[in-house]
DNA sequence: ACGCATTAATTCACTTTGCGCATTTTTTCA
DNA sequence: TGAAAAAATGCGCAAAGTGAATTAATGCGT
């Protein structure tokens, strides 16, 4: 990755970062635009060429998304040929991808993230529809592999399932982090896996694959 | 009902009805919040006494909510003991229950805003928030009918299924509505209550009820 | 029918958002 | 090293959104 791109994910992490960090501290009403650009030594036109809106730097990009080597191996009913298996390996993937040091930062964000959306319920509808575009896209996924349209219903059922599995993890998730954070991040990793496999069970016994 | 609350109803759907013309005119950019409430003849502090952005107006309530009796009902294993046959009359019973005329204006806005939301997607995450608002009411009243936790998985899945299941039914509908409405809209809700079934079929095959 | 209390609507002034545009700085690559 | 490409900045402005004071409309008791 070269030079530019590492920049520009660093202003923007920088962005991000000062903006959940003044909204925890304040309360994101009283924080404003000028306010995190300044904190991350940028103007406010730069904020702007980055978030299209305040809310969207204070909540974040939603799941990470798989990426389209993952996509492709879950289409082709790979990699075990079940589907409630594979889809818990493509959802998972971003994750059991990224290195040890990010995954900490990611998880310590979420985290944080997740108090304030406690305390301020107004911010969780946009939460919820970075998993509603989630969702879509894996319908979309499943379609493909069942051989489906992506309006039928099966597809959209079995992506609803899956993502009410990411969630229920996410949502359950007891991250013991300091602010630091890599630290104890695979603990962490390690614990969100159980909760995911523990979803995923409670799906196989809910779900009945075949017509 | 007195003339009060009449009369703010009516400010209310004036200002919703303003809204989402104008957006289908011109594009939901290119109206202004001004705009809005000059074409509904009140002020723009008005405006911003019933909704709180502009496409709060644009985008409307969501799909409508079981009242309080209807979630006794189902909370109490009724009205047939069925999880899913109850879920399904839970879910449908705003619908039953109000009158055809108003039922009729419902889906031709409704179906409006299904094709605002296919022309400017930026607004479909705001639909699915609403959506996804209903899946924790929904979620709540099935845990409380099955005696678990709200953060329990499987009140989480049972409504994530329903709720798949009323935005497959919705997203389906074709409304073949005048700009009048209320002509054909009793085919509208058969239309969708069929859809709602075929859904529902769907569901049962997939879903195993009991562990 | 009258006046009083409530609640809604309006006006005004103000802060903040969000973005187009021209300019300057930084990075890339030949 | 020197253009070319891309990012950051400063400026200006239309629109969003809000608090506070004022005016109008409605409800209610007598």
């Amino acid at each position: 990755m070269g030079l530019r791109e590492r920049k520009k994910a660093t202003t923007r992490r920088a962005l991000q970062r000062a903006a959940v960090r003044l909204a925890v501290e304040r309360g994101s009403e009283h924080v404003t635009v000028d306010d995190i650009a300044a904190a991350a030594d940028v103007s406010k036109r730069t904020f702007f060429n980055y978030f299209s809106s305040k809310e969207e730097a204070i909540v974040g990009d939603g799941p990470p998304r798989p990426d389209d080597e993952a996509r492709a191996v879950f289409v082709a009913h790979g990699p075990t040929g079940d589907l409630l298996d594979d889809l818990k390996i493509f959802l998972f993937s971003p994750l059991a991808d990224s290195d040890a040091e990010d995954l900490g930062q990611r998880l310590a964000d979420v985290h944080e993230r997740k108090r304030l959306a406690q305390r301020e319920p107004h911010l969780v509808p946009r939460v919820m529809a970075a998993f509603a575009d989630m969702e879509r896209y894996v319908g979309e996924s499943v379609a493909e592999r069942l051989g489906e349209d992506p309006d039928d219903i099966r597809p959209q059922i079995v992506a609803s399932l899956g993502i009410t599995a990411m969630r229920f993890s996410m949502r359950r998730l007891q991250t013991h982090a300091g602010a630091d954070g890599s630290a104890d991040a695979r603990d962490d990793v390690s614990e969100l896996r159980a909760l995911f496999d523990q979803a995923f069970d409670a799906l196989r016994r809910t779900f009945r694959p075949a017509a």
